[in-house]
DNA sequence: TTCCATTATTGCCCTCAGTGCCAATATGGT
DNA sequence: ACCATATTGGCACTGAGGGCAATAATGGAA
């Protein structure tokens, strides 16, 4: 029986053995054993296959934000739930990062991601807006949520290139280093660090 | 003669009339007087045509960052540099507007646009990083970079949607927000609305 | 002015992603 | 076994983009 699960897991072989843009849709669907018109029933585009359980992911994100507690600040909030978003299993790690190597690392997709990141970036702009009386098309959640995306994106850069370092931390990190950008108006100390490798 | 302003020129009048996916290559082509694989020659692919300036503009981002005074705290002067890199000379604001207004609401040049960003972020990354004596590539500078155009990019959506608006001025109301959100760390006040529009 | 060496322009052909349309094939219920 | 329905597959087409080689400018040097 054809899966998801069976085109994606192939097409990520294929992908590692001959880089994203050498692999022809052709290629996949044939070692998936369907034809090329069925993929295209499978996948709107090759450049959507890498992102397996995304959409779901999403609904998640927007549950997981809906439950947090009234009494934390929306910055916090988000914050928790970027993270939560981003968690994965010990198991599941290794695939994780070779997903989001090739989604980080192929110009193609690195393109494509972003019209993905629209639909993140509504649900953090959605749930700003709900705790702020606003409009989602409002300019101060439609902000905090194209800044949330950067700060999450920023660490994913920082976790593909450093095999040690630990999503969680590093999330943290970036929210602390935007933090410290920000409270650093007047004086500015050159000699200052960033804080050490989170966990 | 050819040159890029010419076939800049009678792209967008195609883009306007017909929209810019269902205008071919071959067209923009023809309507410019010369062949198809010249154009490519001048532009490296059909999303590349919109840019202009973009290029030259960055160079002169660097070159802002780098005029400014020591005694600005890093944060100014990335605020400083962003908004006077989106300055518009007035009498060319309809043209930018038509530009911006094609590059974020088609999908395939929104997409393409990411590539774009990575050459501006690096900027802005570099300028922080000499600031603190970091690499270009560790955290703290990529995340500035990825939140300063987060932060730009917020405020030419809202400036495209509605037409009285300044950029400028959208551009610190974005600053402005990003700070509201980290201050508003403890209570929350439902009822706090975004500051009024700029200018 | 003429010739030569670049450099720019173009034509031709190819690959590949993606779509529309329709035929063939599987599937589940009766 | 039979039919209605959904899935799959085949075919042909468009459009972006690249490789390559032929053909035009073009700007000096003689």
């Amino acid at each position: 029986m054809t899966t998801h699960a069976l085109i994606e897991e192939i097409a990520f072989r294929l992908f590692d053995e001959q880089g994203f843009d050498n692999t022809t849709v052709e290629q996949i669907a044939d070692a998936a054993g369907i034809a090329r018109r069925t993929l295209f029933r499978y996948y709107p585009s090759k450049n959507d296959i890498p992102w397996g359980q995304f959409d779901e992911s999403l609904r998640l994100l927007a549950q997981h934000l809906r439950e947090m507690p009234a009494d934390v600040s929306t910055a916090v909030a988000v914050q928790e739930s970027v993270k939560a978003f981003n968690h994965v299993d010990p198991a599941a790690v290794e695939q994780h990062r070779r997903r989001m190597r090739l989604l980080m690392n192929t110009p193609a997709l690195q393109a494509h991601a972003t019209l993905r990141h629209g639909a993140w970036r509504a649900v953090i702009a959605s749930y700003v807006a709900e705790r702020h009386g606003m409009s989602p098309d409002d300019l101060h959640p439609r902000t905090i949520g194209r800044v949330a995306l950067a700060l999450a994106l920023a660490a994913y850069q920082q976790w593909l290139e450093d095999e040690q370092t630990s999503l969680p931390g590093l999330l943290d990190e970036t929210f602390a280093a935007l933090h410290h950008h920000l409270d650093d108006q007047r004086a500015v100390t050159p000699e200052r660090r960033a804080v050490g490798k989170g966990q």
